[in-house]
DNA sequence: TAATAAATACTACAGTTGTAAAAGTAGGAG
DNA sequence: CTCCTACTTTTACAACTGTAGTATTTATTA
């Protein structure tokens, strides 16, 4: 198994922007995390260089401007993510965090007949 | 709604232990923890008295000892790491997690069926 | 070519976390 | 009453985070 690099919260953000437009320059980041975020360009700059540091993205020069794009791949860290997390809180199992959801009412009729939906997609892709 | 103080990892372990058998002495907490973790009895007094600061256990001293409790209600705070995590990863709903899982071959056959079981479980509850 | 604008690189700084050593204190044993 | 031992309190310290300011380099324009 590979090691996947950690990632903080905030550096997730700049993650969700490369994975969405890589192979994408520092000002285009910058463009696209200042409409959604109240950052100033100097921490998304400190943001990007601690994730090429880390080894979450590759920065390659381009005239006088970075191109980044990711190393990590979004749905490995959200696995990863995902494993650690029902871990520490669910024993490890979806299964008993769903549980812990229905018992404590967290869901509606609405997500349960949903979630009925979705499960029997996955039975007809089972079949075939 | 009231403000849950944040509790890192290794101290979740701490709470962990406290949820389980509050009332319980520093000595008895080190005990606990001596057995699951490697941690020294300096690091757990450290973790403790972070808690204490952080308001999510109360400490009263009884003699030469302390015994504490929590402040903070284990299902209030795995609901809110839960959500706060569905928020980053998942747009914020758990059916989107599950569907992730399913595209992404996360599930048994044995999970499928359990999670049957677990919606028609809630669906007999709902009917009361 | 020199000034400007834009980008990159370096530095900062406080709060949290993991991990613990060191120092102080009070109650029980002798 | 004194010393030891078990507890508590204080202090440490580096890595990681969030958040940026300052300084430097470089391409462009006048």
């Amino acid at each position: 198994m590979k090691d996947i690099p950690q990632i903080s919260e905030a550096e997730y953000e700049v993650m969700k922007v490369i994975w969405n437009f890589e192979p994408i320059s520092t000002p285009e980041v910058v463009e696209k995390l200042s409409n959604k975020s109240d950052w100033k360009p100097n921490t998304i700059h400190t943001m990007l260089a601690r994730l090429v540091k880390k080894k979450a993205l590759h920065a390659r020069k381009d005239g006088r401007v970075f191109i980044y794009s990711s190393l990590v791949e979004k749905h490995e860290y959200v696995e990863q993510k995902s494993k650690s997390f029902l871990q520490q809180f669910f024993g490890g199992t979806l299964n008993s965090m769903i549980l812990n959801f229905i018992e404590n009412d967290k869901l509606s009729n609405e997500d349960i007949s949903e979630l009925k939906e979705i499960l029997s997609m996955r039975d007809k892709k089972g079949e075939k």
